[in-house]
DNA sequence: TCAGAATTTGACGTATTGTCATTTTTCGAC
DNA sequence: GTCGAAAAATGACAATACGTCAAATTCTGA
């Protein structure tokens, strides 16, 4: 039998676990109800019913519990990336079916994803604790290997041979970083769609194509039909995530009306 | 001759314009030096020496303050792309002329392009003032419309067909979003030279030569000496900036030893 | 039931933003 | 040079937020 000592033990640590949850989900919802400017450390002691003691002995300050969030919207979006990558398809399909995950998850969770990018500033990074910054950093490593075995599968299988002096690291970073502009530009302000790019996501998806036209990854779009990969992405692969998109959408619309 | 009562009206608009810059010196100055949460707007007041009364004169809020540094920030920039853009090159060239300029900046000025992000977050664009939105509107129209050019140079002297589908103002979108992201990426603390990838601006180089390869952008890589035009807008063109960059350095270097 | 440990609490010290009544300076007329 | 009004500068003050810590409360094992 498990010594009693240890029985309580184990319980007290899921009940914290748990609480640390809560006031993440709290912290969560008020970023959306309030805005970044309006969530203070007391709002979200009120809203867990707890007091602001409490709170700080789960996170060290107010830039930790953002960072916790971080975490947790990193460890989602890895999990769809993992999903999109795991798919029984051509390499250059499961890239795009990567692609369509990001933009996907920052469709979903805008706010996470502007989180995240407060959250990677150099000033609040460097307050956050040694504990969260570490697991941040398992993930990226985690992201940026499934990234590039991707890649590295496309060329083992003979479907893409990089040109000369570029690895398979410096591509997805590239992509990577296409992606990730893309997404910070569009929720920048500019009003990209005056200027003639009415769809972000759109563009990408024929810039995604062209490119990897352009670097000859096999098959190439006039020997596929990348259009029938978009369409089992959206209504096989990703049903559920773009339903909770409209669904968000008409509930919003129906708030405001 | 002029009245007098219009001469120290312009007087006194030219002395406040100067103050203007003071503080956005100031505040400049005290980013660098104490960073985006040290920088306290008594701190402004004292490094300018005037009350804090007299800075809120001058902008309506500290984001507004920040927004005056971000604009002034996005005309040094819109300035080099300028300057590239104007380069007596062909279409390809200068777009690379582009890219380069823009990373330049971004080792240039870390702290103002840090800065621009967060303060393009929609939490701090929407406390700024009217007056500042739209020239900043104003400045991202000119670039956009410089760049686009860029790429309409290229389509109409037909060194350029455009794939399918795909209009300049994508493509450009695209291009921006590959080096804007390249560059939030870069400062966000991933270890990319731990994940093999050393130099982004090098990764980005290559990247960018393959993928205007790839569109069939004329002269291609193997028709002429891209290398040599790196070389160029080295020495030549931004030459001045790439040796503020080198002195920066070693200045910093002299203060941590 | 109880003593001691662990946990929770919220009032408090410090810092920061933005305001506004008061003081100081400037300006033009005489 | 002097005066009164207008413009500008000042800094004390209210409001709000972060993070701390001594006191209060709860829990635990005997």
């Amino acid at each position: 039998m498990i010594p009693p000592l240890m029985n309580t033990a184990s319980r007290k640590q899921r009940e914290i676990a748990a609480r640390e949850e809560l006031i993440l989900d709290c912290a969560a919802r008020l970023l959306g109800e309030v805005g970044y400017q309006g969530l203070s450390m007391d709002r979200v002691a009120e809203a867990v019913e707890y007091s602001k003691g409490t709170i700080y002995q789960h996170f060290d300050c107010k830039e930790d519990l953002l960072a916790g969030l971080c975490l947790r919207s990193s460890q989602d979006l890895y999990d769809l990336f993992s999903r999109a990558a795991g798919l029984d398809l051509s390499p250059r399909e499961r890239l795009i079916a990567i692609a369509f995950a990001y933009q996907l998850f920052i469709r979903l969770h805008p706010l996470e994803f502007a989180n995240m990018q407060t959250l990677k500033s150099a000033t609040v990074r460097e307050k956050t604790s040694a504990e969260n910054r570490c697991a941040m950093q398992t993930i990226e490593a985690q992201v940026m290997n499934t990234l590039t075995q991707v890649v590295r599968d496309g060329v083992s299988s003979g479907d893409l041979t990089l040109p000369q002096g570029l690895t398979c690291e410096e591509l997805i970073f590239c992509l990577w970083a296409t992606q990730y502009g893309a997404a910070s530009l569009g929720i920048s302000g500019i009003p990209f769609a005056d200027y003639g790019v009415p769809s972000i996501a759109g563009a990408l998806q024929k810039f995604n194509n062209n490119l990897l036209d352009g670097l000859n990854w096999h098959p190439v779009s006039k020997e596929f039909d990348y259009a029938a990969t978009q369409r089992y992405l959206e209504q096989q692969v990703f049903n559920a995530e773009l339903r909770m998109l409209q669904d968000d959408a008409e509930t919003r619309q129906r708030k405001s009306s």
